[in-house]
DNA sequence: ATTGGTGTTGGGAGCGCTCCCAAAAAGGTG
DNA sequence: CACCTTTTTGGGAGCGCTCCCAACACCAAT
């Protein structure tokens, strides 16, 4: 089939040595051989064999990306994507290959780890979105899996990159209440993640802060998708807040199929903040205000993370990575802004 | 660190072979020594090494999925997440993994192609939403890469799995026509994309069967992005068609924002009819009338199709595989229908 | 000329596995 | 019980590469 070391060495004159010292440039080569060398390998397309190659090195310079099937609802919404292409191109820069792992908390959960962390394939792992709960995470760190976290974990061991989705939530928040309104409520994310955990304590956060007592009916749980958004609404509608904060953009479009629904109009009879700032929030009507997070950073960074823990020495304790990038509000008609 | 064969077999006081036997399920082992080595290999927590065992099998049981970056519009577009879990989904099923391989067709894509396919690490591969003229599909014929495209391709030897585009396309704008229209525009696809063009010639043939000449000013061409919708409808409005084919419903999305700025309303003024049946389609105002494809199982299929190309044996010639997946006409609130 | 560096090259071992072939054990038959 | 067949087992070779160590060449300095 392809050439092997081997013939190139024969091709060019010289050692299996000396060709694999040329393509892992490797010093003390004579620069005349190497040349001759070169002229062996582009003559024959020789192509190092990466398989063979990890069999030693003990590298194969492929990394994980592992996403809790769990939250399947995030392919409807674009944060996976995004985040997919981040990593993607970290990855290509670094000439590496991202392997992409679904992972349904089912009966074959421990099988499919097994199967995809045991067998050597891996130099690393990166963990989208797990639930806060989940056992992926502490099953990597007992079998010392090297990985980083989308989303902060409360285990100081775990390096993790993630947005600061309480800062972004204040704001969100904060921005409602300067614009007079005090009846504010929220439709949360899912209490099991971080970023659900996270959106909510912004919201109370900035209540306290304005010494605006929290009414517990005006707090209903989603759980990021677009259906949950419709359901909250819904529920809240009773409660007559004027304004509501959504956890997510893909929630907010549900609430405001329900307020459609009930003829409530946006922002006059209501106003509308969410949080995420995917692409369809500036299509729609009303286009919604909403907290822009770096999603394709995240992504990216997670790699930029993952890779300097995969190429430092295995010994060498490094510090742990906890990152948090910023968010951002971005202003629309759905908050009724003058 | 992880125990090898050797251990095991020394564990169970057996040879490597004997391991061997019992990990592939080979016959020729007495039950009794079966039992023992299982023991050994539950005992040690012996996993196979799956690098050491692709370097003599020849088979990583790994494929890829290429993307061609110049469709990272898609990421914006639930299509390809949708894609991937079809796909994923299958590979699991056959216990294989899923490379991810974003291409850009820019300076270094020669190079990263030679990286990724040269380098033997994979089976084989699944190419998604290629333009028709990218190179890619030849090069891949030309290295003898076993492949399967999603989406049609011409070549006569590429296995391909695709919806039909042009069936669904003469489906919606027919359903136009019963409605009583007759000035019916279209924006377009991509035309570089087999996509594109059967979303197109399906528009001709249903315009072509009613006997209603096609007026080119009513065809604007698209390339599937929200944007491009918004632009081609305003230029389309000046020609004011009583209804639109609109080849996406991304794109659909665009030319629902132009109307509203124009003031036209939906469906009263105009009908619009789509492409895709993406989770949005249905959770906007007006919800879009569009036609429904089987993304997920259009991934599934390209799994299998592949699959049983590299599990049969490298000489026979399979016929080649050229599956056309059905379409289904999703009618809601956007054409008007009563 | 001898010694000792320094730079360059070649060969062997070994990564963990599968597969082939031969040896050993077991089973059947006259 | 010897003989042949069949099943079961063990050991060696080899997949394509890297890495170590030894060997060699070359040059400057003693």
């Amino acid at each position: 089939m392809s050439p092997t070391l081997k013939e190139v060495a024969r091709l060019a004159g010289v050692s299996r040595s000396t060709v694999s010292r040329v393509i892992n440039n490797h010093p003390h080569v004579r620069p005349q051989t190497r040349e001759r060398v070169w002229q062996a390998i582009r003559k024959s397309g020789y192509q190092p064999h990466a398989v063979a190659r990890s069999l030693v090195t003990n590298r194969t310079e492929i990394i994980g990306m592992v996403i809790p099937e769990a939250v399947t609802t995030l392919f409807t919404d674009p944060f996976f994507p995004i985040l997919l292409r981040g990593a993607t191109n970290a990855c290509n820069a670094h000439r590496y290959q991202l392997m992409l792992s679904l992972f349904a908390p089912s009966a074959d959960q421990q099988e499919r780890y097994q199967n995809l962390l045991g067998n050597g394939y891996l130099d690393g792992v990166i963990v989208a979105s797990a639930s806060l709960d989940d056992s992926l995470i502490s099953n990597l760190l007992h079998d010392r899996v090297l990985f980083v976290s989308v989303g902060r974990h409360p285990n100081r061991q775990v390096h993790f990159v993630d947005v600061d989705n309480l800062g972004g939530a204040r704001m969100a928040v904060e921005h409602l209440i300067h614009l007079g309104h005090r009846r504010i409520a929220t439709i949360t994310g899912r209490p099991d993640m971080a970023a659900g955990q996270d959106r909510l304590e912004g919201y109370r956060q900035a209540m306290q802060a304005h010494g605006i007592p929290v009414e517990e009916r005006l707090v209903v749980e989603g759980d990021f998708t677009e259906n949950s958004g419709m359901v909250g609404m819904q529920r809240l509608l009773s409660a007559s807040p004027s304004a509501v904060f959504v956890a997510s953009d893909m929630m907010a479009i549900g609430a405001l199929k329900a307020l459609r629904q009930a003829g409530w109009q946006v922002p006059q009879d209501i106003a509308l903040v969410s949080f995420d700032d995917i692409p369809i929030a500036s299509a729609i009507e009303p286009a919604l205000t909403t907290v822009r997070q770096p999603i394709e950073r995240m992504g990216s960074i997670a790699v930029e993370v993952l890779l300097s823990l995969v190429e430092s020495s295995p010994e060498e304790e490094a510090p742990v990575h906890r990152i948090v990038l910023p968010t951002e509000l971005v202003v629309r008609a759905s908050c009724g802004s003058p």
